[in-house]
DNA sequence: TAGATTGTTAATCGATTAACAATC
DNA sequence: TAGATTGTTAATCGATTAACAATC
């Protein structure tokens, strides 16, 4: 293996290599994708009081190949057990690591409707270290609302509110019409990264990364793939995470 | 380009020509994912009354090179007009089409909760003419409730009315535990793609899709993403859809 | 040790990008 | 016609699969 970048000849890592600065090229989006699928099986393992996984043992649960999850871990360094395969909760801490989810983070939500809501009371974020920290909406109805010990702030405080809780990551579950004004405003207050919900792509300055959820474009697809006059093609689990 | 398959010489066809029947290989499944952005694309240029739209417009609104869109569209047929571009309106006919979006379909929810709610109110099904025709929970709390013109049905009853709407595409909006016995239920009763929403990858028998959407997957990436040590990296849109 | 499974290099495969002839 | 843009073939690029030496 690639020496990690500076201090070549120092103490032998016998710990795990530090896996947040991934060796020399960067991690193709596929691979990060994925990434996050064993973290979720990772869970489910630890939960089952599973000590060992092996490549093959993701292969069974994920459906993602033996070759493919070896490879994809080996872009952040070697995490393995030559000939036992992996320890469920130490491959579980560095990918949590190497996501950047080993420490809580605040999540800002605009929007406070049906869908917020489904996220607020989402069960299994804790694994996740994320936590919504304040929401949003326009509607003077829900504006001073409390659920789940969060008072529902007016959309205008946004930027002030992001910036006292250094707040990176938002979630946009606003309608349509509002989705690129909340994203233009969640961006001037320092969000980093964007996930929305609203059914219109968002596109995001430069730096600021965006992925855009739309079920109805998912049911599209399952739509295509749901055709009579398909009985072909073995494609088993079309989707990915 | 290639004959379509039969009748090599019959009426020269100057209508477009059946693109239900997608001409010899399969469609990978990157295009077809991106064959719903396209369709979101047109839904909203149509509805500006923009009456052509070339490769190059359709770069412009996603982010898709103008390469890639032809490319895609030549999975199923010739659509465009040389020298002036795609016809919106027909070219959102086509792909509704392709998609089997062109008729009305029923889709079946199980779960009653936050999440059906907002999928229940979600604006926008329209142009995708799919339809919630029925909703399904265990909670006798939910049971025989009335939201926008559907009772919501016990869990139990999924079987007889998938069969009596014959309806092929469903929806699973229930906590983890339940996901599994619901994806069998609705499988054994004839559905042939499933759109999961519980945190847990829901395997199928050969035959059924399945597409998990997974939020705090999305978020883990979006984590990664966010990291402070990634200045470099022009990722734009991260994400598909 | 023998058996197992990793990490990695090489081979294959497929998808994206580029270029251009066809044609409106 | 000239200008524009498609549809398609060729070139490039990247990702997946396979194979195997390293090693626990």
């Amino acid at each position: 293996m690639k020496q990690p970048p500076g201090n070549p000849i120092g103490p032998a890592a016998d710990e795990i290599a530090d896996p947040l600065h991934q060796p020399g090229r960067s991690v193709p989006m596929a691979t990060l994708e994925r990434l996050s699928v064993y973290f979720n099986c990772l869970i489910q393992a630890e939960h089952e009081g599973l000590e060992l996984l092996s490549s093959a043992g993701f292969e069974e649960r994920t459906g993602i190949s033996a070759y493919q999850v070896r490879k994809d871990l080996s872009h952040f360094g070697e995490f393995g057990l030559r000939g036992r395969g992996y320890s469920v909760p130490r491959l579980r801490h560095t990918v949590a690591r190497i996501l950047c989810l080993h420490e809580e983070q605040p999540v800002v939500l605009a929007g406070a409707g049906n869908l917020g809501a489904a996220l607020l009371s989402f069960p299994g974020w804790r694994p996740y270290n994320l936590r919504i920290a304040a929401v949003f909406d326009v509607d003077p109805a829900k504006v001073g609302r409390t659920s789940r010990s969060l008072t529902v702030q007016h959309i205008d405080d946004l930027p002030e509110t992001v910036a006292r809780l250094e707040a990176r990551m938002g979630i946009i579950a606003v309608p349509a019409e509002g989705a690129q004004r909340v994203a233009a405003s969640m961006v001037g207050a320092g969000i980093r990264v964007i996930l929305n919900f609203a059914p219109i792509a968002v596109f995001p300055q430069t730096g600021v990364s965006v992925r855009n959820v739309c079920f109805l474009s998912e049911l599209a697809i399952l739509s295509y793939l749901a055709r009579c006059d398909r009985e072909d093609e073995g494609q088993r689990n079309g989707g990915i995470l």
